[in-house]
DNA sequence: TATATAAAATCGAACGATCGCTCGTATTCG
DNA sequence: CGAATACGAGCGATCGTTCGATTTTATATA
């Protein structure tokens, strides 16, 4: 699998985010006409993104919003009830599109390197995809409220689980090594986090997310790899 | 080299850090006593720390950082002209003792690997005496001028570049493999990132800062292993 | 040592600007 | 033309910042 086999198969648009949006939070939303709804959502959220990201969305005013996207701040407030409910929305849509898409990647037959494989990519791939909502969800997390926090922390925790449940059968099967598997997923869960988090200094370099996804692989890998019958049976480092 | 032997050698303390952003700021701070202005400055930059990592740096008022350090609004200004002032002296003396504590820790005499070995624990351990400052300096990078964010830009690729000429040299010497440097070198730095982003959650699993360490060192040393002819002769590394 | 006085440091009410948000009015659409 | 949608001036609250009044500290004098 490469991006683009990923992105043929899984279809995430900015449109499908803003659609169901829409459907998710019709109760609140003023405007009724799905395509009136969509559109707008969309100016919303792409100007929410691009504002946070040069100067965090405490920091954006409501008519630096207005302004970048082009609407009036009275249709601003038929899509949304405060700034903070806004926050909200863009949060959870993300988190249930993510969600969506690693529970459906996850391949119950295949074996542990594989599924081990195939779980980095997507994520790294998504994160591609949403990269906005990736950089704006690390970084505006603790402008939300205790729930939506939890929310977060309960995300995290969940993907982190799938990881350590990975390298715990590779481990059981013989595949991966007897390592301490929580902090190894905490060292991959780093590695996805670095390429969203400076995707700047990776566009500049031209690295594609297909180089960056082999890389982050082989570098898993080569510590997983379990400790063959050499010499060295205690792999355990040594200070003085 | 373990934390405890890491804090005997250096001593940075925040009471430095307060001193030295005095003498440094000394002709815009209206205070003149030393002792005076290094207990005020420490009152102000363990409240901007500790508001921050609740809200965001933008987020809190003067107001609540009056509140928290418990001066009032007449007394903040006298040790900075404005709010902006403020983040910036803080992000300024973070960096210079940062940027002081990695050239120090360099032995151009030793080899590859005990460089890189050193480097890494430094800055972790680094990381674990000023948490609240690198938690702070990476979340708030963006409200600074872009004359400072280029400070920290310039940082950023000063200690990569540390990291690529080690492995360079360990490479030309045969004792790293002959993989893409400047990627591993962003991985370590992300790996050194989740210590500080991510502290809450080590601190929940009770695991150190040195067996952080040494799972971060043991993760890259099996990536930077050469693909040997026979297995390992190379297996462990020493420090002293 | 006690007191007076200048200097240093602190205080917090007040100012103009800007914030999130509302709502009466104008515009567009079916 | 009525319903749906968009508009943006204006509201009270809060923001960063200032500055004359007040308290604390250091120094000089008796």
């Amino acid at each position: 699998m490469n991006y683009k086999d990923f992105l043929e198969n899984i279809n995430i648009t900015m449109e499908d985010f803003c659609r169901e949006s829409f459907f998710e939070n019709r109760d609140h939303i003023r405007v009724k006409k799905e395509a009136t709804v969509v559109k707008n959502l969309q100016r919303i959220f792409d100007a929410v993104f691009k504002i946070s990201y040069e100067k965090g969305f405490q920091a954006m005013s409501m008519r630096d919003l207005s302004r970048e996207a082009d609407m009036s701040m009275g249709a601003l407030y038929a899509y949304f009830s405060s700034k903070e409910e806004l926050l909200e929305i863009i949060q959870r849509q993300g988190r249930a599109i993510v969600n969506r898409a690693i529970t459906v990647c996850l391949d119950a037959e295949a074996s542990p390197d594989l599924k081990l494989r195939n779980l980095i990519r997507t994520h790294l791939y998504l994160s591609e995809i949403g990269r906005p909502w990736f950089y704006f969800t690390f970084m505006e997390a603790k402008n939300l409220s205790k729930k939506e926090r939890d929310e977060v922390l309960a995300m995290e925790s969940f993907t982190e689980k799938i990881l350590v449940d990975i390298l715990e059968e590779g481990s059981a099967k013989g595949i991966f090594n007897q390592k301490d598997h929580r902090l190894t997923a905490c060292m991959i869960k780093a590695m996805q986090q670095e390429w969203y988090l400076k995707r700047w200094k990776y566009s500049k370099r031209k690295i594609s997310v297909d180089q960056y996804a082999d890389f982050v692989l082989e570098f898993v890998n080569a510590f997983l790899k379990p400790a063959t019958t050499g010499p060295g049976k205690s792999e355990k480092m040594e200070d003085k």
